[in-house]
This record gives C-alpha cells, structure tokens and sequence, in this order.
DNA sequence: TGCATCAGACGAATCGGTTCGACTGTGCTC
DNA sequence: GAGCACAGTCGAACCGATTCGTCTGATGCA
C-alpha cells in the first residue's frame, strides 16, 4: 500500500494525495474527502524511508545511553523516560544508543548514517570524544550534563558544585562540624566525570568556607558499595555526623549500613545530597535533599534540540539548574555520636 | 557526501561503488582500493533512508515498552538493556517506543510507517491489542511474555505458574504452613497481566497440593506499596510465616516493613519469589529466588526476531523457561512467631 | 583467425514519497 | 469580450542508494 495506490484508487495524481496529506495546496474538499476515505479504509501511512530521504529529515532523533544499561539509575531512567515523551509529543520517534566500548559502531551508524536528526547525548565527560564526534559530523546534539568547555552547544544541566554547597551550608548551619562527601565511583569520576567533579569541587570550596572538615569517599553505584562506604565511614571515621551525597545508587545500601549500626536519622546522624526526588522519597526517613528535575530536563532538552535543529546557526541554548534543596527529615541537628559497636 | 560523490572521486560510475561495497559482482582489486581510499579520507556512510527505501528493510527494530518508562522495573530494565546489546551485536538499530494511551501514536507510526523490520513486544497481557495490531499490520513480532493463546506466534517466556508452584513446594518442605503470594498491583493483574494470572494459577495449585493456607495480596510496583503489605501481612495475618513474591519493584519496602516489624530472616521469617538475579543480590539476606534470566530473554527475543523476519513463513519459535531456584539466605525452617508489636 | 567466455565496468530503472512548473477551466474586471 | 487571477490538478524531476541488463575488451581454445 503506497501513495500511487491511494491515487489510483481515489482517481487523482500522487501528488494531488500528497497535497492533501500535507496541506501545501490546495485541493477541492469533494477530493479530499475522497482520498481521506480510501486512506481511512486502507490504513495507508507514507513509508517513513521515503519521506525521510526527500525531506532530508528522518523525523527522529537519538538518544546516547551509557553502555551499562542493565545498571541505569534512577535519574537517567527518568531522562530517558522524559526524552521518550517529550520526542513522543513532538511525534518524533527516538533511537537508542548505547555508546562506549564496542557499542560504538552503533553512534557510528545512527550519527554518519544520518539516521536521526539530532541526539542527545547524556553522562558528559568533562573532555566528551561523542561530542567532538557529534560535531565533527555536523550531527546537532543537545547534552544532559556539560563538558568542561562548553561554550557555543547547547546542555542542560544541573549545578552540582553549588548544589553540593548548599548540602554543607545546611549541615553546617545545623551544627556539623566533620561532614562527608560519598561520591560516585572513583574510575567514574578518574574519567572525567562532570557531576563528580563538581560535587568535589563545591565541596572542597563550601567545607572551606564554612571552616568545617570534609572528606570524600568515592563510591561504586550499587547498594553493595553505598553499604561497604558508610561502615568505613563508621568504623574510621567516627567524627563524622552527616553525609551528602550526588550517588542515587548507593542509597540503599546508605541506608543499610546506618540502620545496621544502629544511627537513628536524623537523631544521630544527617544525610542529604543531590538525587532525583523519587529517590529522595524512597529513603527512610524521607530525604532532605536537592531534588534533581530529570523529567524537566529530558524535556527542556528535547526542545532544545528540535529548536537547534529548526535553526542551526542560532546562538546556542543553555540551562543551569539550581533546585532547591526539598527540607525532609533526613536532617537535623547535630548530636553526640553513639555508635553501637 | 554521497555516493555519487565518492563515484566522481574515483573516478567510476555508482553502481561500481555499491558494488565495491557489497560484494555482490566482482570489482577489480586496484579500483576497489581506489574507491575504499576516498571513502576512508572523506568519512562516508551510505544514507540509511536511502538504503531503507530501495532494499525494503530498515536495519531497525522496534522495541515497545510499558508507557510508565519512569518506573520500569529492574528486569524490564535488563530486557532493555539485552535487547539494545544483541541488537548492536546483529547491526541492528533499536527504535523505542512506549506503549499505551497517547503513546500508542508512536506504535503506530512505527508499524504502519515501516520504521522498523519487525518489534519485541513486552508487558503481554493475557488478551493484548498490541499483538492484535502487529498481526494486522503484517509486521513481524516477538513477545516477551505470552498472550492466552500464543499459538502460531514467537514468544520466550518464563513459566511463573511453576516457579512459584516450587517456590510453596520449597516453602511447604521447610514446614511453613500458612503462605503469602505478594503480587502485582491489582490493576495491573484485573488487564489481564500474564505472570501475574499464571502465578496466582500456580499458587492456588501448589497449596491445594501441599495442603497448606495461601492468601494473595496484590501490591503496586514500588516501595511504599510493599511495605504497606507487609505491614497488613503482620498486623492482620499473624499466622503467616513466609511469602512468595513476583514484585521485584516492592522488595525494598518488604525488606523494610519486616525489619521495621522486627522479625529476623530467614530465623522468624522467610522470603523468596520469581525476580531478576540483580534483586535477589541486592536484598538482605541474599534472596532465595528463582532468577529470571532476563539477559538471556532479551537476547533469545531478538534472535527469534531476526530468524522470523528472515523467514516470516517458518514455524514460529518459543520458548519457555524454568530457571532453577537459587538456594540463598532468606528461606529458612519455620519457627514460632513473635511480633514485635 | 574466429568465436565463446568472462571479468569488470557502466547506465538506467527502481523504491515511495515531495515539490516545482505547467496546464486547465472558471469567474471577475475593465 | 479580451485579459487576468486563481483554484485545482497533473506530470516529471528528485532524494541516495541498489540492482538488473548491457557493453567492452581481454583471454582461451579450437
């Protein structure tokens, strides 16, 4: 079933079908009509190959995942759900992309091969090899996260250094004195991973300026090692009475090891950090922390996209967020440790 | 950059280029190599639409998954994820598109507009229109999870009305006499949801068979809803002393609601259930579980996908997995039972 | 020497849409 | 009543690949 068939059975030309279909000229409603039934009747839709090799758009548009999909946290899943409705609105289709390690080709392929018309890429490294291929390529792309030089792209992103600051700024003002970074893992972050050095480097910068002592653990993304993370904490530093932290994935185990070595939240000991808010509400008790907006920035990301597409010479679109952080009760003033071992 | 201007470069015509390319006539070695140069210095990639259009197939295929994308559970995570990765393994790219309400646009512009060869269908219901529609369209289809009558059509699937069979069987050999099934959600099972019917089939089988008390609860995927069952579990049914679960997504809360309850496991109580090995691990103690092998699925589905799009007219492919129940931490003899309230 | 064979290259058709230019017939104005 | 504008339609070119039929020149063999 093609567009010639239509035409014939509705007894008019392929491009008469076409101008009813898209509305460019006009055609006499009584025609319209007809073609509309025999479409109506036939379940007809243009083959997007065609459509997309004339127009010279393939009306969708990619998404580059980290290549451990099996282990996705929470915030990214909810960028790629985010990314999925807003291109879903915006009737774009969305290809997925695993990139790193051999699932290159796959970049390759949807990038060079012009299968989409623009991607975005997520999880930036300060210095992002898929963003200098996405350019080099002339491919538009948007990124959920920034490089460390990230002028004339367009990104959204969230400022973790100020974030991770105002965590300090909360626990200082509640009377921490010895307050602990859990970071993410530490090849992650050895890689050139934005959000973990910025956390680092607010951290660094908020702990000085409060004249408070911090230390930064790095942590693997799993509940085993947000587990192994904080009996460390435990066991060797015991001056420590609060933590934040930007790794959603740990927290679970976070959370295991405080409650197995007996520290009431936030009687004992306070936790905050930065993390989508569905985890945030997860924990127990309730998180007070810095709610990542992952659904607002899938979309605002999308949009970016679609409009530096419509336009690529137009300066590029850029958006720093700064949530707030959510007061839960994660968080309270500092007491005399006891610790139960 | 197209192949008219890598023909122009080379100095031969563009049916040479395509054939220097695929293979499929015999091009003289030293114009092969002249060609091969000029497309290694300008970095071409024949356009995907293009190719798509002439050949009749788009080396894409669709993979359709639940519309709350924001809140797949962690094995729906790793059918993804096996999915994308034995497709990147075959060249093939995967175009993802939720299902259901509005979302259902997407499906259709997939199926009808020929975007893809074929889709891997998962979250099956017993009676599902999705399959409908793939059938009608006349594009080939593989589910994950089975229809209530799946004959004629490719499908891999786990037989949850014997896994959770052997998992009261494993329960009743302990001595536990009075047996939980937590579910999904009620919503979810009253559409018609597959595991969720076959297991409330294998359960009500297995306890009439062992002559044991079963009640069944239906609990949303997440944690709060777990722990809001257990809770009614300890509160309302004192007599219960194990539960069997296909709710990864409430694992959390289920830990929680019994440690809060302050019963040990699997010492005064024990758990165990159909989930992804990932969550087995990630509870505490480790999950006595039957491990779905959902990497292997993704991967099985795929396969079958290819074959069945290669020979649409061969007898279709299924297969039904038993996975043998990992023997791990939290099952245990059964034991008199303080509540700690 | 003549003819069949074959490797190697080319030209043109094709896939299914979109779009430009051109054509026709009607109604309106001067 | 000639000229013009315009709505409505058609035919053909085009997008970038693949592939079939055909052509050419070299080689082999009788």
């Amino acid at each position: 079933m093609n567009i010639g068939e239509i035409a014939r059975r509705s007894g008019v030309s392929r491009s008469t079908v076409s101008y009813a279909l898209s509305g460019k000229r006009a055609v006499s409603e009584s025609t319209r009509r007809r073609i509309q039934d025999v479409i109506d009747e036939s379940g007809y839709r243009p083959n997007a190959a065609a459509r997309a090799l004339k127009e010279g758009r393939t009306r969708a548009l990619g998404l580059v995942i980290p290549p451990a999909a099996g282990r996705l946290t929470f915030m990214q899943l909810e960028f790629v759900a985010s990314v999925m409705d807003a291109a879903g609105r915006a009737d774009l289709d969305v290809l997925l992309s695993p990139s790193g390690g051999e699932h290159d080709r796959s970049f390759e392929r949807i990038v060079v091969g012009r299968r989409v018309d623009g991607v975005i890429l997520m999880e930036i490294r300060l210095d992002d090899p898929r963003v200098t291929r996405a350019q080099s390529a002339g491919m538009p792309f948007v990124t959920i996260g920034r490089t460390g030089r990230p002028y004339g792209m367009c990104w959204v992103d969230v400022d973790y250094a100020t974030l991770i600051g105002r965590c300090v700024d909360h626990l200082a003002d509640l009377g921490h004195r010895h307050i602990a970074l859990i970071n993410r893992a530490t090849e992650l972050v050895a890689a050139g991973y934005g959000p973990g050095h910025r956390a680092r480097e607010g951290f660094a910068e908020a702990v000085g300026r409060r004249g408070v002592l911090g230390a930064e653990f790095c942590c693997a993304d799993d509940a085993q090692a947000g587990e192994a993370c904080v009996e460390e904490i435990v066991r060797a530093h015991p001056d420590i009475t609060a933590v934040a932290t930007i790794n959603e994935a740990a927290l679970p185990g976070v959370q295991r090891a405080i409650e197995r070595a007996g520290l009431a939240i936030p009687g004992q000991f306070s936790i905050t950090g930065v993390v989508a808010r569905h985890w945030a509400e997860q924990f127990h008790p309730q998180l007070t922390a810095a709610d990542v907006p992952a659904m607002d920035m899938g979309a605002t990301a999308v949009e970016f996209l679609i409009e530096h597409i419509a336009e690529p010479d137009a300066p590029p679109k850029q958006k720093l967020l700064v949530p707030p952080i959510s007061l839960r009760s994660s968080t309270g003033p500092v007491a005399v440790r006891h610790s139960s071992r």
